[in-house]
DNA sequence: CTGAAAGCGCTTACAG
DNA sequence: CTGAAAGCGCTTACAG
């Protein structure tokens, strides 16, 4: 391994002089001392740096679930993101498991720069592992009931979930179910209350049977699915609040032979990969989660070039796609209105 | 921060006795030190100590594209073997493109004490790096030409490759055509010679209209299955050799209205979360990956913990999943084996 | 602008 | 088994 004694040495400088110029400081024998590196190959040993002055130029990426394609997408773009800088990533999956989780966390908060979490639910008790450290943290797609002084790159739950009631309502459907993902999550409490919220601004209130608690995970969304379709009077519509859950819904509907949209409207919560090839294709409430990793390592990077405004909370915005998997109720007596009308049948 | 001296001196001995005791060797003062490190909440700074013995404990991961439902599946399986040593993981995302994958390698050669890379095509000259760095590495899915040496996780693409076509051939089919991946990729190359061979060995050669060379990426599935259509003699049946490549197919049988199986049979490589839910659903060649990635971090941690024997190559299993998307051709006349009965009809 | 020197937190021959 | 000491490759006051 070539170091910057050797350097010093080819370019006849001190080794306080090399490191100088690596740092972008005004140094007399500059051509030198380029020659030198370019020669030898030299590059600094992060490990030295990072114990001398204690950057490591690692952030720490923990996730939940890398496998849901969200979260792939994500990693992606705070990956793509990163080439800006100095930086390199270390990844983390705590599997939704909040002991893992603060482990993770506990053993990376003094071997990293930063970090962007997704914590597993919102009681964690991590910003103070993180507070203590002083090192910059976002969270990504949820925050924490305490994670106040923190930056955060998140998505408009609320006016997803509000989206997803309006259309399911404006169809003419009022007996509309929720298959939410777990209420001390930041997703799976906002787009609860979002739907609710404005099923009940429009005058219905959903029963508790309809108000199903779940996991985020795709036996979860199977499970609930079939205990909505084992219920006395089923829901005419619902809405599945992630993409893993939306999966085992579709499963169990496909299990049962109940078919889509006919017998029941479903609207997932994130757009997947044949969504358009289903039939009846899947429509879904959208955003981009590539954009939404890249915003949170935009704002990491800014805290780490040591910026120190106060926390900033960015809130992306979704999209409704209306595809073909919600119809009006086939016993409706309302009159559906317009937006029911934008249907697109797919064959594959 | 706490650090070795710390415990140290609150256990009344020299930091070289901490080391050791760290380290796991017998210390007569065990007991204060052990009480002294939970007093402190002393953990060592793997800085330090990747300063002074090389040793990082950290492990590069590299792979074409982490959205690729394959690669995540493969980092979850890697990652939680990870948990069974002391490594941390960086990853890495290449884009498949070469030059960012030699820029990666240069940089994290001399950072990481092992690398499980997925290269973007066998030409890479990357070897020769980690060689001259004299650090494990294991190949992921793919090989390079040049890649003896080192261990290698695999798959039997020419296994796969020859089980879709004798499914198709079984079938009746006689037009059998090829989307296949890059051919200076291991997988692009190896499917696609199991499969011409094995259709070879049963008397039908491909016309090179047939053979399609594309690039594992969705819009070249999407173009190669419409110049299939757009042929004055379409197939009845195609091989699609990769995930993302088989959704661009099917895009476009979808958006050209082209009904499977009746009009063509589809058979994709690597199976797909909502394959099942497709109709008809699709019939694939699976194969584990996150048991891929565990195999690969497996080998590492062998091959870190300081194991010196030859390297090894392990193959894994392909498994043809027969599900409804192929089916004997329209106008066969020939009396289709039993193969192509089995058939589910999915509805969703 | 420059160099000598100290020191970041460890590990490991070396001598006892 | 143990401690004093050197050293891994850098950075940074300190003095010039």
């Amino acid at each position: 391994m070539v170091a910057i004694t050797d350097v010093a040495a080819l370019a006849g400088v001190s080794t306080a002089t090399v490191s100088r110029y690596l740092s972008g400081q005004q140094v007399r024998a500059a051509e030198r001392i380029r020659s030198a590196i370019a020669e030898l190959d030299y590059s600094p040993s992060r490990t030295a740096r990072a114990l001398k002055s204690g950057v490591t130029y690692t952030v720490a990426i923990v996730v939940p679930d890398i496998t849901n394609p969200f979260f792939a997408s994500v990693v992606k773009g705070i990956e793509s993101m990163s080439r800006q800088g100095p930086y390199h990533i270390s990844l983390y999956n705590t599997d939704e498991d909040p002991d893992r989780e603060r482990q993770v966390i506990g053993t990376v908060v003094s071997q990293v720069d930063g970090i962007i979490l997704a914590p597993a639910n919102e009681q964690d008790q991590t910003p103070d592992l993180v507070r203590r450290a002083g090192i910059p943290l976002v969270f990504l797609d949820r925050t924490l009931s305490q994670g106040d002084g923190f930056d955060s790159v998140l998505v408009d739950n609320e006016g997803g979930g509000a989206a997803a009631a309006q259309h399911l309502l404006g169809l003419g459907h009022q007996r509309i179910a929720i298959i939410a993902g777990p209420l001390d999550t930041t997703p799976g409490r906002q787009r609860f209350a979002g739907f609710t919220a404005e099923a009940e601004r429009r005058g219905v209130t959903l029963p508790d049977e309809y108000r199903r608690i779940s996991d985020f995970r795709e036996a979860g969304g199977y499970r609930e699915t079939l205990a909505l379709l084992a219920l006395a009077k089923p829901p005419t519509a619902v809405f599945v609040s992630n993409n893993e859950m939306t999966i085992g819904a579709l499963k169990a509907l496909n299990d049962m032979s109940v078919s889509v949209p006919a017998e029941i409207s479903i609207i997932g919560f994130d757009d997947l990969a044949l969504a358009a090839l289903l039939s009846p294709p899947l429509t879904v409430i959208r955003r981009d989660a590539a954009e939404q990793g890249a915003l949170a390592m935009r704002l990491l990077l800014k805290r780490l070039s040591g910026v120190r405004e106060r926390p900033r909370s960015i809130t992306l915005d979704t999209e409704l796609v209306v595809r073909g998997s919600c119809a009006p109720p086939r016993d409706s007596t309302a009159t559906p209105s317009h937006e029911g009308a934008l249907r697109k049948k797919g064959r594959s």
